[in-house]
DNA sequence: GGTTCACATGAACAAACGTTCAGGTATCGA
DNA sequence: TCGATACCTGAACGTTTGTTCATGTGAACC
């Protein structure tokens, strides 16, 4: 084989594991065809990462990085509640459409493997501005008067459903606009404005 | 061990499977951990099951008859789209929050193992009543106007983002009644009548 | 040329897995 | 008591896996 700089060899590995454990999950991922799909041999992996446990968290950790830099970069310049809310739910349908393999692995094993706590950190981290937006909305007299912690709740999840079939299903697609539009104005024609 | 029947036998394995399968991936779950479970030798489980896969196959296809046949049975009472739509989010909810180990399964494995075609055929199979409903009430003059299959496929993907976080965190709780009157009303304070 | 260093290899090992199978046991009708 | 039947066992086998390590190679410096 060529001879590589180190920083090329881990770069590759990190993009063929992300590759493998998307499509098989980690359980089923296994190190030589990480191995095969970054060119490199199954003893060079663990040059550059101590376990296949240490490789998949600095996976995660990276990408989580990324997302929050991405969310963290659009908020805070728009003015109203709802160019904030709308904002907010572009930049997350983008980030999942471009980086398909981390949503399902992100979703995949939440839960169940190991770092738990970062995973629950993380999500708690993900609703915070959302519900900053809401409440914003609702002083500026933008949004109805809510719960905004449940409705936060109900967006986000919402949003993660949504990320989880257009990732799993090619033929959902569900754009910005129309996600955004449909948390606006809901269903009802008149607008509920019988309820509270 | 005490002599059982096959039947009795049949369903400890089924239910100590559904608890392995959901806590650890059908990859990683392992059958002598199943077995233990079940009070049942490895080889035990070899008389009821040809293997790993048809014992994970014969789980799902019944949870899923079961679900079907639940929703199917509170459809077509209601009068109003809007309580029909109210019964469907409650009776997904309900289910969820009963089966949480099913819904994890369901969730994690989709469109990775085996059966996929199934898998979107039952997708489909539980988007149509929802469509159905919301076309119902466009043209009873409930729901305001909009495209039903885009809309439908929103709150299905929504309402599987709201059981998957329900079923992943303990503390997070959306009740049917508030996550009905969301997605009827939206957050718009005006109910959004400046829009087509 | 010799030495050092960063990078790379893949046979080998131990553990864990799904599966098989030769045999074992309780129950019951005859 | 004697099969016959239904149910059950767990050692054993072959395979796959994560990981290690003795060894190899090219480039850079002296």
């Amino acid at each position: 084989m060529n001879k590589r700089s180190g920083i090329e060899s881990k770069k590759r590995i990190i993009n063929a594991a992300l590759d493998v454990f998307s499509m098989q999950g980690y359980a089923k991922a296994n190190m030589r065809e990480i191995a095969k799909i970054a060119g490199i041999s199954i003893g060079g992996i663990y040059l550059y990462f101590k376990n296949k446990e240490e490789l998949y968290k600095s996976l995660i950790n990276d990408r989580r990085r990324d997302l929050f830099n991405n969310v963290a970069a659009t908020s805070g310049k728009s003015i109203s509640a709802t160019e904030s809310l709308s904002n907010f739910l572009t930049t997350y349908l983008e980030y999942a459409l471009k980086h398909k393999e981390f949503i399902l692995l992100h979703i995949r094993e939440h839960g169940f493997s190991f770092d738990i706590d970062k995973k629950r950190e993380f999500f708690r981290q993900q609703i915070k501005p959302l519900e900053k937006i809401i409440i914003k909305g609702i002083h500026s007299g933008e949004f109805r008067k809510c719960n905004a912690k449940d409705i936060a709740k109900i967006i986000m999840a919402s949003l993660r459903g949504v990320i989880l079939s257009m990732a799993l299903d090619d033929d959902v697609v569900i754009t910005p606009k129309i996600l955004t539009e449909f948390i606006l104005i809901g269903l009802l024609k008149n607008g509920g404005e019988g309820k509270k």
